[in-house]
DNA sequence: TCAAAAGTGTTCTGTTTACACCCATGG
DNA sequence: CCATGGGTGTAAACAGAACACTTTTGA
């Protein structure tokens, strides 16, 4: 019977001293920022301009205040470099290695961030040392951030085939050969044309306007948007599943 | 340029006084247990024996410590409850909202950890207040800890889909009808014996023992073990995936 | 001899893949 | 008039779902 011994997560006011034995840790949020400008995959990160690590690429991130949760923190640090809000962000994993920081102990908790690069131009972003790059042609980060990187880019290849966040990277009103080099982009892979149209109009949640986007072909392709009301409702009604 | 009001993750050494300005938290771990006695999905709470929420049901959790990281705390917690260690443990996510826990702001990862619960019955478990509950019958939870669950139960779900994790929680010798229940209960849907069967010697990962488990039929089951060596190879030779 | 669980294949259906030509237009 | 990208359908292969009867043996 060792109850008494065991650390209880939870506890009452009237035991604040039971934690205050507890050791107490800085808590960082990392951001992944993903972005697309029509063709390709891209990702923003940061040059350090302070030793160490000097000179190196970063992903941007910040201390949790004691006022914010983490979905908070990760927000605000999103809009303190880019000056946007409202972005698609989701928790991705909490790093924790003793050493991972070599400047002091700090336990890093991941985010990634959906861009769509091109219809935010956010009148620059608002950090000099910011960069996009192509996600193929990123350079190598600091500490456990390529892993941070990589875990990303699984879970947005997972989320982007079975739920529409995809759209959060394009403009509202987007091609289909866009959102087929999207995902190309995403997958990192090729994809049969006719396959793809097949699939994503099976899904029936685009609507296709009567407008065209001339800027590629001489030909013009239509632009659609995404229904995101008849989306809700196939979900809610139907228990609708957006698979790719 | 607001670059130097962005606060770094990362920090050289001699900036110590840089992060001494943040705010720093205390970081539990809640691990929800989860365990298969040949039947059906169990999970493993503990009865809060102090107030607040005293008499009610609990995931068991500690606080990290300055000496470990995350997925050491989380298998020092489960071993100071049930004395196992190597036990199969994944983090899941990590939950932060300011008053999660009345008794005082605290971060808590959430991970979920797999048993054999026949094999070690590890000479009652450690702590008088714990008990297994049938995964369809247990209790309403204090705190977040009811969306850590779900949360599990949902990962536990893909993951038994798409890696040979379910092996964690039967015996090394098992019956096909006991890997159907377990899968039967992670998915919470009955599946066809013949579909199942077919489906997992498709696989090739498992070896037919010669001996047969008579405790159940007066006819008897063959026994199968999980041939480890075999999915490793496959997996590194042929890029194979575990699917079902 | 019968109750209870084990074991075993085939057909059908839907999904995924592979694949090639005409269209519209601006230069 | 031609170069460029846009737009379209069908057939074959494959994977998933549905489905029923025989076997074994202890009581």
């Amino acid at each position: 019977m060792i109850e008494d011994n065991l650390e209880v997560t939870s506890n009452p006011n009237q035991q604040l001293n039971y934690y205050e034995n507890e050791d107490c840790v800085l808590l960082a949020v990392d951001c992944i920022i993903f972005g697309f400008d029509k063709e390709k995959l891209k990702i923003l990160l940061v040059k350090r301009n302070i030793e160490p690590e000097k000179g190196k690429w970063s992903l941007i991130g910040g201390f949790l205040k004691k006022t914010e949760d983490l979905d908070e923190a990760a927000a605000r640090v999103l809009e303190t470099l880019t000056g946007l809000s409202d972005i698609y962000l989701e928790q991705i994993h909490t790093y924790s290695k003793i050493d991972r920081d070599p400047g002091q102990r700090t336990i890093s908790v991941a985010y990634y961030a959906l861009i769509d690069v091109d219809s935010h131009h956010f009148d620059g972003i608002q950090i000099d040392a910011a960069q996009w790059f192509d996600i193929k042609e990123a350079p190598s980060l600091i500490f456990d951030h390529n892993a941070m990187v990589e875990k990303a880019k699984a879970r947005l290849r997972r989320r982007a085939l079975s739920k529409p966040i995809g759209f959060e990277l394009l403009p509202e009103k987007f091609t289909m050969r866009q959102l087929q080099n999207l995902y190309e982009s995403i997958l990192d892979k090729e994809l049969d044309k006719r396959n793809f149209i097949n699939k994503i109009n099976s899904l029936d949640v685009l609507i296709k306007l009567d407008e065209k986007d001339m800027s590629v072909s001489r030909k013009g392709a239509y632009l659609y948007v995404f229904d995101k009301e008849k989306y809700r409702k196939k979900v809610e009604e139907d228990g609708f599943i957006f698979k790719i």
